[in-house]
DNA sequence: CGTCGCTACTTC
DNA sequence: AAGTAGCGACGA
């Protein structure tokens, strides 16, 4: 036992212990000792590798987030294993920012650790099994415990999984379990980081050749071998040795000098063999594409004004909007004060929504700065991730583009954010806790570090530019489109008349089909949007109207006519499209509505000599479609673009002049109450879509049942400012953000009834306090079963203004504890989300 | 009387 | 989250 060799060599020996943040869903840290080697090195904010749970074996990394040294009362702390930092590689400010979004959003700080950190950070543990040389009873094992053995014989060590590579069918962990008891194996827990830099080979001279004259001489030697001279030469072109010796450590990359043929391989081979050359390996940074700073970027006047009124603004504000329309380069303006932040020495970080991240802005600005800017983005793999990381520590990365998580890097001097797209949802994240928004995040640590943020977007959220409007941000706006570029002519087409006149194809108006083929005839590229993906989402029997439904959720399946499946896109669940009706066996089963797959099937019909592409979830799931189809339509290969949402987000399409939008009534009449604003912002942005060709301006069709809604006329005139004044009236008078804060509980179990009650039970707790008009619900959502969970949500309202948030939600923590302790209700899952959208 | 399947409880 | 302890339902 150590401690009792402590009390022993050292009598009044203080024991240290640590208190650390676990990544787990457990609200409390957790205390361990601090082993004596350990207590000189261990800092705050270091990771640590510690034993958990009753099972010898299972670790996990963990970050220390206290020092004391107050043994725990009422238990045994265990040791750390290992230290794994002998610096903060957690700051005090990301701790801090741990600590504010574990209690802002109401969740558990190790939630907060595990989004945080790049997995790459964390430490991995893996069972491995191995041959017990002292065993020696084989007459007890029975003939699968023989197999196992005989494999494990083999091998110094092997893991679980690849035990049962190689040896098929049998029960691995079972055997291996009897095999430990018989003390025929012993099972051990092999812990390595997982973060692995890449390295790169690199060839460079031997050191007796640095020296001028011996080079010299050794090129005339090599007269003889002109192959090889040749190789030499090449190197001494890449790395003048000739002219400054020192050049000769740093070598340089192998592929760089045989990359063309085969002979130089073989030279290169026998020179490295005669200690000519000699090879070593370096670190590679894994986005040095060496892209040299090299484009300079000229500001048309508007942008300059632009950049100019929002440094002026930042003088006496911290939080500025920039309300620019699409199309008018807002790109510019930030690559202008970004440059302008990192010269002033501070570090910058600019927030992207993640499909804008995959395209051209990043080239762009990689063009700009080059090496210097780390990007950190979803699709990278974990290596990347860590060494964006370790580059911001390092002062490599001072400007990182990132998406929402990029908020978690360990920046200690930020200067300036740029959330861009401030509107956009997909910087509030859905699924596991926290579920934070970037844009607030980012905020908040521009507050701890005295930087400034830059909000910018075509279509401001209400909630920012109520803000604005309110004089607490500043407010710059840019109505001018780049170059000559003007906003798009948009109209409006009345379906019901096309309807009634009978002049409609398909899902396809006479004025669309007309505009289309005019533009297929220019060879102009066209877009057309529509919300749903699929082929029709509803699939129906016209003799008893049964139609197809998800087993699992409360919803209808959606057909996919190219791999044939009816899908659910709650769940994932597939099936097989019946031919006959499964109730009643009519052959008359049809599909009812249309999905992007639909269009793009009529389309092809309408216009067999097109070229389309189909832009949704189903078409870009595979690793580089996405980059693919838009690279594709950039080239001009395409003429026709049917796509969801996705199509709207940051590219700029600069040769489509006409955009059709499809099912624009169900985007508006969404049950919702930020339904409105949503639509505003997806029409406007899809419009936007469409620029200037030939001299002409671009054109948007709008296909609607009723073209005399205020908000399509709002959408048409770009009215934003009168969409708004429209809106935030509404939201006074509901008393909705930004008039009040939200706080979504959802009640989730697989039992309709115990959900009910448990949601019942809730609202009723939470009403008798908080009162009936900040509490709503609870109510079923639009999808009521979602993989066989029946849910129920519970809304809490609370106006801002003097209301004590902090303790508001600990009395909704409280009343949760209280409904989870009641026997009968505890396993229901209650889900907390603050500032839902 | 052993084990399968479920829930309740703990994890420093 | 993920493992373990605890407890009732079967079985040839």
């Amino acid at each position: 036992m150590p401690d009792l060799v402590f009390s022993h060599s050292h009598e009044e020996e203080v024991t240290y212990f640590a208190d650390l943040i676990l990544p787990l869903p457990i609200p409390n840290l957790f205390t361990y000792r601090v082993p004596r080697t350990m207590v000189e090195v261990i800092k705050i904010g270091a990771r640590v590798i510690v034993p958990f749970g009753k099972k010898d074996g299972r670790v996990l990394t963990a970050i220390v987030a206290r020092l004391h040294n107050t043994p725990p009362p009422r238990y045994q702390a265990r040791y750390i294993l290992e230290l794994l930092d002998d610096y903060p590689l957690i700051t005090s400010y990301q701790l801090e920012l741990f600590r504010w979004m574990a209690d802002y959003y109401m969740c558990c700080i190790g939630e907060v650790m595990n989004v945080a950190l790049p997995s790459g950070l964390k430490i991995s543990s893996q069972s491995k099994v191995q041959y017990n040389p002292d065993f020696d009873y084989p007459e007890l094992l029975s003939p699968e415990e023989v197999t196992l053995l005989e494999e494990l014989k083999k091998h110094p060590a092997l893991t679980y999984e690849e035990l049962g590579r190689l040896v098929g069918e049998l029960n691995v962990p079972t055997v291996i379990k009897a095999l430990v008891g018989k003390r025929a194996v012993i099972v051990f827990e092999e812990v390595r980081e997982k973060y692995v830099p890449k390295m790169i080979r690199k060839v460079r001279l031997g050191a007796a050749y640095e020296d001028r004259e011996a080079l010299l001489d050794l090129i005339r030697k090599l007269d003889k071998s002109p192959k090889q001279q040749e190789v030499v030469m090449r190197y001494l072109r890449h790395v003048p040795v000739l002219l400054n010796s020192a050049l000769n450590s740093r070598g340089l990359d192998k592929t760089v000098l045989n990359q063309d043929d085969e002979i130089s391989q073989s030279s290169m081979t026998t020179l490295i063999k005669n200690g000519i050359f000699e090879t070593f390996e370096v670190i590679q940074p894994r986005f040095s594409d060496n892209l040299a700073p090299t484009v300079e970027i000229r500001l048309t006047e508007a942008q300059q004004q632009a950049s100019e009124a929002i440094m002026a603004k930042f003088n006496t504000q911290n939080i500025v909007l920039l309300h620019g329309i699409t199309g008018s380069g807002k790109t510019e303006v930030y690559i202008n004060l970004i440059q302008q932040a990192l010269e002033s020495g501070s570090q910058v970080l600019y927030l992207l929504p993640e499909i804008a991240l995959t395209t051209q802005i990043v080239v762009r600005l990689q063009r700009v700065f080059g090496d210097k800017m780390g990007i950190y983005h979803s699709k990278f793999s974990d290596n990347e991730r860590v060494e964006v990381w370790k580059g911001v520590v390092s002062g490599q990365y001072q400007f990182v583009v990132g998406v929402r998580s990029a908020v978690f890097l360990p920046f200690d001097n930020l200067g300036l954010i740029i959330v861009d797209e401030e509107h956009e949802t997909s910087y509030k994240q859905h699924d596991p806790a926290p579920r934070y928004h970037a844009r607030d995040v980012a905020m908040m640590l521009a507050q701890w570090q005295q930087a400034k943020v830059l909000l910018g977007s075509a279509t401001p959220s209400l909630e920012s530019y109520y803000q604005a409007q309110q004089g607490r941000y500043g407010l710059v706006e840019l109505f001018q489109r780049f170059g000559d570029a003007t906003l798009p002519q948009i109209t409006l087409v009345d379906t019901k008349v096309e309807k009634k006149q009978k002049t409609m194809k398909n899902e396809f108006t006479s004025a669309l089909l007309t505009a289309l083929g005019d533009n297929l005839e220019r060879k102009e590229q066209s877009i057309l949007f529509q919300n749903r993906r699929g082929y029709s989402p509803y699939m129906q029997c016209e003799d008893c109207d049964w139609t197809a439904e998800c087993p699992n959720c409360d919803v209808s399946l959606t057909y996919h006519m190219k791999v044939g499946e009816l899908r659910c896109h709650y769940c994932g669940y597939k099936e097989e499209v019946p031919r006959t009706c499964p109730v009643c066996g009519s052959t008359k089963v049809k599909t009812i509505g249309f999905g992007t797959e639909k269009l793009e099937d009529q389309l092809q019909i309408l216009f067999p000599e097109a070229r389309i592409l189909r832009m949704d979830l189903d078409t870009t799931r595979a690793k580089n479609a996405y980059q693919q189809i838009i690279e594709e339509f950039e080239q001009g290969n395409v003429d026709m673009l049917v796509g969801t949402q996705m199509i709207t987000k940051g590219l700029d399409f600069d040769k489509v002049s006409l955009v059709g939008i499809f099912d624009a009534d169900r985007i508006i009449h969404f049950p919702e109450f930020r339904a409105t604003e949503r639509a505003f912002q997806m029409l406007t942005q899809v419009s936007g879509r469409a620029g200037r060709r030939g001299g002409r301006q671009g054109r948007v069709l709008i296909q609607t049942s009723n073209p005399q809604q205020l908000i399509l006329q709002k959408i048409i005139t770009n009215d934003y400012r009168g969409l708004y004044d429209e809106e935030i009236r509404e939201r006074q008078d509901f008393n909705y953000p930004p008039f009040s804060r939200l706080i979504k509980l959802t009640v989730r179990h697989p039992e309709q009834h115990i959900s009910k009650q448990a949601a019942e039970r809730l609202a009723a707790e939470l009403t008798d306090t908080l009162g009936s008009s900040r509490v709503l619900g609870p109510e079923q959502p639009l999808v009521e079963r979602i993989r066989n969970q029946f849910l129920y949500d519970i809304l809490i309202k609370i106006e801002r203004g003097p209301v004590n948030m902090k303790a508001v939600k600990e009395f909704i923590r409280d009343r949760i504890n209280d409904v989870l302790t009641d026997k009968g209700l505890r396993q229901v899952s209650i889900v907390v989300d603050v500032d839902c959208l």
